[in-house]
DNA sequence: ATAGGCCTGACG
DNA sequence: CGTCAGGCCTAT
């Protein structure tokens, strides 16, 4: 479900209440998503302290104090929750994570396709240096160059691509292309200085603004709270399909590319 | 580059 | 019943 405004959002929440706090207690309700697997788990992470909470692309890494991390991926419909009083596991729930002062987060996942691994020094950097770059992180023109090659890829094959960019997913991508101006099936190669120029900074735009909205809530996206994100109602085109384009009316087209449903205006987009 | 697969749930 | 879903890995 969430992509990096989403990912960012539970990043800085999960960060406030975790940083400096110590792990006391694990319980694991289903296991087969965790790395290492069932009580080898629970003795990699248990007494081991927070420092503090990164995102890398949609990957929520829990820094330990000691080195090394556990890294969770909410694939598309990962929670983590903190929870208050009497606790109720519920149907989806996987784990749930105790630490000290009572502070308590709860991991579900209704499609199973998340995890969570302890990684060490070592293999986390491994792990993080599979991703491309941060597009908050970088100039307009660092992103910007990111558009260039492989020339026959299409736009959005090059934005989902996480070796590409990190953090962008499907709606993002529709999103960013709308804002640009520029069809999503167009190809690198056929891209003016311009055309690359527009599509970093709109990235960039699409990106903060939804942060700002604490994401988008299209389905199930929840926040650390259970609270829905505000970016759904700001959305030009992913989701409206027919609907009419909000700059000039024209019914949005949704077509697949890249083995995803894609949303464009084919008036404003070129 | 592109199907297929991992899972469950919502919707038509 | 079939189709689709915000991700991403594998095999072809």
């Amino acid at each position: 479900m969430p992509e990096l405004p989403e990912v960012e959002t539970i990043r800085r929440q999960l960060d406030a209440k975790l940083r400096g706090r110590r792990l006391t207690s694990v319980e694991l309700w289903r296991s087969g998503k965790e790395k290492p697997e069932g009580l080898k788990f629970i003795d990699a992470v248990l007494g081991r302290v927070i420092n503090r909470v990164d995102r890398r692309a949609k990957l929520l890494v829990f820094r330990f104090a000691d080195g090394g991390a556990m890294v969770g991926h909410l694939k598309m419909t990962g929670k983590f929750t903190f929870k208050k009083g009497l606790l109720v596991q519920q149907e989806h729930d996987r784990a749930l994570f105790v630490f000290d002062e009572g502070v308590h987060v709860v991991w579900s996942d209704v499609r199973q396709f998340g995890f969570v691994h302890v990684l060490e020094e070592g293999e986390l950097e491994e792990l993080l240096a599979t991703y491309g770059p941060e597009p908050l992180e970088v100039t307009i023109e660092e992103l910007a160059e990111r558009f260039r090659t492989p020339k026959t890829r299409t736009i959005k094959a090059a934005l989902l691509d996480q070796a590409c960019i990190a953090g962008i997913g499907n709606i993002y991508a529709d999103e960013a292309c709308h804002r640009a101006g520029i069809r999503p099936m167009r190809r690198l190669g056929e891209l003016s200085d311009d055309d690359r120029l527009r599509l970093a900074i709109e990235t960039k735009n699409v990106l903060n603004d939804s942060i700002a909205q604490k994401g988008t809530s299209a389905n199930d996206y929840v926040d650390t709270n259970g609270e829905r994100g505000g970016f759904l109602a700001l959305l030009r085109v992913y989701g409206r399909a027919g609907k009419g384009c909000r700059t000039c009316e024209t019914p949005i087209t949704k077509i697949v590319l890249a083995q995803r449903g894609t949303h464009y205006c084919a008036n404003c987009q070129k």
